[in-house]
DNA sequence: ACATCACATGTTATGATATAACGTTCGAGG
DNA sequence: CCTCGAACGTTATATCATAACATGTGATGT
């Protein structure tokens, strides 16, 4: 699987194998991947695109997994809770991560056009930020990271 | 004025002088400074802190400046789209920028247990954020960081 | 076996945030 | 003094998220 995310690539494979990489480390730290939980990152996977809570639950509900909201909530709260999901909070919107189980920084490419999201990573404190958080005692806990632009498809359209 | 923003200073000049080269900016852009643009702006800088658009809403109902949502939200997509403010996506919020007139990447340091915010500056494209984009041809227009973890006063509480 | 407890789920209701749409007002420039 | 665009007033509604409480279910200790 690519990195970055605007390339092809082989799906079903991205989606069998995160799949596999979540139930076995629900096994490994006593987690329940309820039904609910193990549909709602198939989804996401599936559609390898940020999607909003509702649009979830469209599909939950067609599939008889659940109606109401709370339903989807609390999988999403799960999901990203463990790191098999990011919340893109420009969007209010979910995408599964694509670097399951690496403890990484989370950075997005959100296309302005189009609202295709790609993943990428960043470092933790690169420049000023954490130099200047340490010297005012600020403890940073967690960081996102949330570009905005042009995907190339895109970029390439509107030029 | 301090550029981080969890220690005490001089809180009438911020605000004086903030709004007089907010004034200053719109003259020379032709933009027009409204009242209810120029409240909502006193109003962020008076508080020095993240607030939602419904409680600046009511604070300018109780002082006859409109009482329906609108007209926060169209105050503050102007402060936004002109740079006067910065809105906080994890919050839903919004805070007056402590940089005005600079051209900067703003990036926020929120406290989870008080939801104090403090606006530091970061790189744009520190590390491989930046790289990667460009080797996949997206085009970064906007990127704005933000950190969870907690405030000095809060890491001592808590300690 | 069975009590019990933690955790997950079902369901109803509501809270919180944001925008669409349409008519009116007001000031700058022709 | 007409016209045009930007801002504003108002009503209604869309969108996102959670509180609260009842019910089910599976692991564990006895």
């Amino acid at each position: 699987m690519d990195s970055i995310g605007f390339q092809q690539h082989d799906h079903s494979h991205c989606i069998a194998e995160a799949i596999a990489a979540a139930e076995e480390r629900c096994k490994a730290e006593k987690l329940q991947f309820t039904p609910a939980r193990r549909r709602v990152l198939e989804i996401l996977l599936e559609q390898h695109r940020a999607m909003g809570a509702y649009e979830i639950l469209e599909i939950l509900a067609a599939e008889g997994l659940g109606s109401q909201p709370p339903v989807v909530y609390r999988a999403l709260d799960f999901l990203v809770g463990h790191g098999f999901v990011h919340r893109i909070e420009r969007m209010n919107a979910y995408t599964a991560c694509t670097h399951p189980g690496e403890d990484h920084v989370p950075a997005f490419l959100i296309c302005r056009l189009c609202k295709a999201v790609a993943e990428a990573e960043t470092v933790l404190d690169g420049g000023r930020l954490g130099k200047a958080a340490h010297e005012t005692g600020f403890v940073i806990e967690k960081i996102v990271v949330e570009a905005e632009g042009l995907c190339p498809a895109c970029a390439e359209t509107a030029a």
